[in-house]
RNA sequence: GUGAGCGUAGUGUAAUGGUUUAGCACGAGAGUUUGUGGAACUCUUAGAGCGGGUUCAAUCCCCGUCGCUCACC
């Protein structure tokens, strides 16, 4: 089974179709994130008209609330959300990065003591492929270890061993549990890899080659946007895509702003995922369009704080131009209004215009020439 | 009307006859946010009701005035 058709692509961009046990999506895609089951402030009707293909939820957080066996209970997260499209689950390998001082590494996995009742979690390689076969998720992500920027060569390369070995048991135990439930082609959930090994050049082709031996449906960058600058997160980045095979989907895990998406997306990347266009909407924060096309930089676009007092009397929209229903409807002046009487009414319509920018900018970005970059590969 | 008390940033408060640049909290204004952070943090802003007196020196002590609160009538 082909799960990845990549059209001719043209300039550096790869369009092409994954297809998926809950439909097909096109490259190069962006997933809003609903961590916890729920995108926030945004529901999957909204999703759905502001065009999203996919989304992400997470492991590690659904597994302690609502829990693996209310989702069972449920037939999984789509019926319970009541989301019907494509969904990829992360492992919760991040969360032994940014929940780092609560957390022990050992060969066989990651124990947390959970923030929530103080209770320990243990992680397993196994026992995350199990937690998202339950939760229902259509792209699964293996457990890895996320290491800090900047880390030594020897942690990095200490970390990519653990990483690695916990890849080859993932993918094993994958397909035990794929032959034992009879799993047919199209019901099967596509299993990636994630690419480790810090700012390292040896350490990353050395985990590429490692992964694709193994074999995944699709492969993530990984241990990246976690502070490192752009020009050494660019130069990763085309280091691994250099590599990668060009069949298979490459997603560049937590990236990122508009301009770093531009980066990737001509470097060969095909997914990405990040908290900046809601995180960013509910701290009043909106993205909007400056000029027709994306151009280089972070020119094409510019930030509204609709916090902000400039805005006080602004009875235009956010953008005039943008199709969004935040911007058919309501002026700055409002947006402002509803933030500063911390009405929740603020943060769903700046989270619904924030991701509609960021899913026009991938419409744009699949039908457009090759934007020129600021930065040479 | 009589008596008592109180007047310090937008709000609520603290200390003090002089090394105190009148402190704190909230608010307001601006910023940071990359496999979630409705959070957190950084920076900025803004104050002695008014008039007079005592004193080397008054936000502080005294008098008047204005305003507010409470009690009594």
């Amino acid at each position: 089974m082909q799960y990845f058709r990549l059209h001719a692509p043209h300039g550096g961009i790869r369009r092409g179709i994954l297809k998926t046990p809950h439909g097909n999506i096109h490259t190069p895609f962006f997933m809003p994130i609903a961590t916890r089951g729920a995108v926030r402030n945004i529901s999957p009707d909204e999703l759905r008209n502001l065009g999203a293909e996919i989304i992400l939820s997470n492991t590690y957080h659904l597994i302690q609330r609502p829990g693996l066996a209310v989702l069972e209970k449920h037939g999984g997260l789509h019926r319970f959300m009541r989301w019907d499209g494509p969904l990829l689950t992360d492992s919760g390998g991040y969360q032994v990065f940014s929940l780092a001082k609560r957390r022990k590494i050992t060969p066989d996995g990651v124990t947390f003591q959970s923030e929530i009742d103080g209770s320990s979690i243990k992680l397993t390689p196994e026992s995350v492929i199990d937690a998202q076969l339950t939760i229902g998720s259509d792209i699964i992500m293996v457990l890895d270890e996320c290491p800090p920027h900047p880390c030594s060569y020897e942690y990095a390369e200490q970390s990519l061993a653990t990483t690695l070995r916990w890849a080859e048991r993932s993918k094993k135990h994958f397909e035990k549990r794929m032959k034992q439930k009879r799993v047919s082609p199209t019901r099967r959930p596509l299993l990636f890899g994630i690419v480790q090994g810090g700012v390292y050049k040896k350490l990353r082709d050395q985990s590429v080659r490692a992964l694709t031996a193994l074999d995944f449906d699709g492969y993530a960058i990984g241990g990246l946007a976690v502070g490192e600058p752009r020009s050494i997160r660019n130069k990763v980045v085309s280091w691994n895509t250099a590599l990668l095979p060009s069949d298979k989907p490459r997603y560049l895990m937590g990236v990122g702003k508009p301009e770093d998406i531009v980066d990737a997306v001509q470097r060969g990347v095909d997914m990405f995922d990040c908290v900046i266009p809601t995180r960013e909407a509910r701290h009043g924060r909106t993205y909007v369009w400056t000029k027709r096309k994306i151009t280089s930089g972070n020119s094409w676009y510019s930030i509204v704080n609709v916090r902000n007092e400039k805005y006080k009397f602004d009875t235009k929209p956010l953008d005039a131009k943008c199709p969004c229903f935040t911007c058919k409807s309501y002026s700055k002046s409002y947006l402002r209004h509803l933030f500063s009487v911390q009405e929740v009414l603020g943060l769903r319509l700046t989270s619904d215009h924030n991701l509609a920018f960021y899913l026009t900018m991938m419409r744009e970005l699949q039908r457009k020439k090759t934007p020129r970059s600021t930065e040479a590969p």
